[in-house]
DNA sequence: TAGTGGTCTAGACCACTTC
DNA sequence: AAGTGGTCTAGACCACTAG
């Protein structure tokens, strides 16, 4: 990647060092975004800037930055130039946020934290999150409010080494979790999986819900990952169904 | 797209009539798909063949096919050709069957039909699935087991127009239906949106299942569409999550 | 007008499969 | 050895944005 005729295809290597070179292009962009060298919203350089600095031809990078934009990882905007994505709401509300009103829009939830605090991590955390035993976790309890009723009630689980200090101050009401994590603490969610189970509302569960007992709730358990891969945050929502859905694209 | 220097960009079109020359050419070779000229399975002709015959380079093929590939249409497979690609088990398993076991691998599900009748859709039979009113569909209600136990049932329903036939003979058991659509009818699902619920199964749906009413289960509801668009097929199912649960993938 | 991403081409060579 | 898709390059021109 340093020298004009680069290094990828030399024989005895064919077999083994194999890589086509966009990969190690798209891989060395994300380890750029990962240490912050770009930030979220901010413009990375022209394909023909980034070309000639890594030896390679602007179609090279350009297949690399394709991969990122379908990743989400990039925003192109013709014209203008190649950015690094936020987490503003438009993007949560089309991936991270599913649970969408029977009838209309897609619309983001109000927010009321419940509670949070610091303790340390319990081995099923350890476990879903990849700590050390011995870790420490922010638990934070909220209920989210869709149409101005209370629609979804959710634990967020994080490693407390990776966001230094939240917690200490208030949480902000009605914010974009996501978006918090990159502006303060550098970390940019990328994907998440969730496993989704139909459950019975405990008595608790559904006076905070303002339901009765007994009422059935989607039960939502997502590991998120950074670009890095690594699990940053572990949350279970209950979401109650009676006047919104979870959407599935099957693409 | 039938000269050696297309009109895509004559003056005078360039506002107008402006559509990337790799976008015509993926059309026209989905249409083709949609006409049964490939069907499911067939090899494609090469990139080169398909750019002389277009009167395109192969990079413009390339690009078109290249996306076709991402929405699984078609299967690649180096050294060997450009496939249709089909909805054979393991297609459904990671593209279209979402229920998996909590612990171990996806599976795909045993079946046993237990009725299936042809008559007049309803007024949301016809919403739902585009017909004009007074159209017949034909119903099949199943029950799909996992791991030897009853986890889901499920209503099939069809417009009888494209499904001629269908439901006439026995429907065979543990039978993957977009199979069935595919060899017999011709008709390729390509894609499908699903609206998730939690609900309280009545009495008779927890019979079907095995378990006792009040059993929480997740409701299901799929419109599955062709390559063209149009909707061909409304799921309902109720899936059990004791052992399973929905997977999502958030990318 | 200058600079960006988007499209299209032509050609070379590599990796993989099949005969 | 021949044929397929996969990678990479170099260069031209178009569409869009901003100063």
């Amino acid at each position: 990647m340093n020298s004009p005729r680069p290094p990828v295809t030399e024989p005895g290597f064919q077999k083994l060092g194999f890589r086509p070179l966009y990969m190690q292009v798209r891989d060395m962009l994300v380890q750029r975004m990962v240490q912050g060298v770009w930030g979220p919203g901010q413009v990375l350089p022209s394909e023909q800037d980034l070309a000639s600095e890594l030896g390679v031809s602007q179609g090279t990078v350009r297949k690399a930055l394709d991969e990122l934009a379908a990743q989400n990882l990039v925003v192109r905007r013709q014209g203008r130039g190649t950015f690094v994505a936020e987490h503003d709401e438009a993007r949560i509300l089309f991936q991270f946020f599913k649970i969408v009103p029977d009838t209309g829009n897609p619309m983001f939830p109000e927010s009321r934290i419940l509670s949070s605090e610091r303790r340390e991590a319990s081995t099923e955390e350890c476990l879903r999150l990849g700590l050390v035993p011995g870790a420490d976790v922010i638990h934070v309890r909220r209920v989210r409010l869709l149409g101005g009723k209370p629609a979804i009630v959710e634990t967020v689980t994080l490693p407390a080494k990776i966001f230094p200090g939240l917690g200490d101050d208030e949480i902000p009401n009605n914010h974009n979790l996501y978006g918090l994590y990159a502006t303060e603490f550098g970390v940019t969610v990328a994907k998440a999986i969730e496993r989704i189970k139909a459950v019975i509302l405990t008595t608790e569960e559904a006076a905070e819900l303002g339901v009765e007992p007994g009422h059935p709730a989607l039960h939502v358990d997502r590991i998120a990952r950074a670009l890095d891969g690594s699990a940053v945050e572990w949350r279970v929502s209950l979401c109650l169904t009676d006047d919104h859905h979870y959407h599935s694209d099957l693409t």
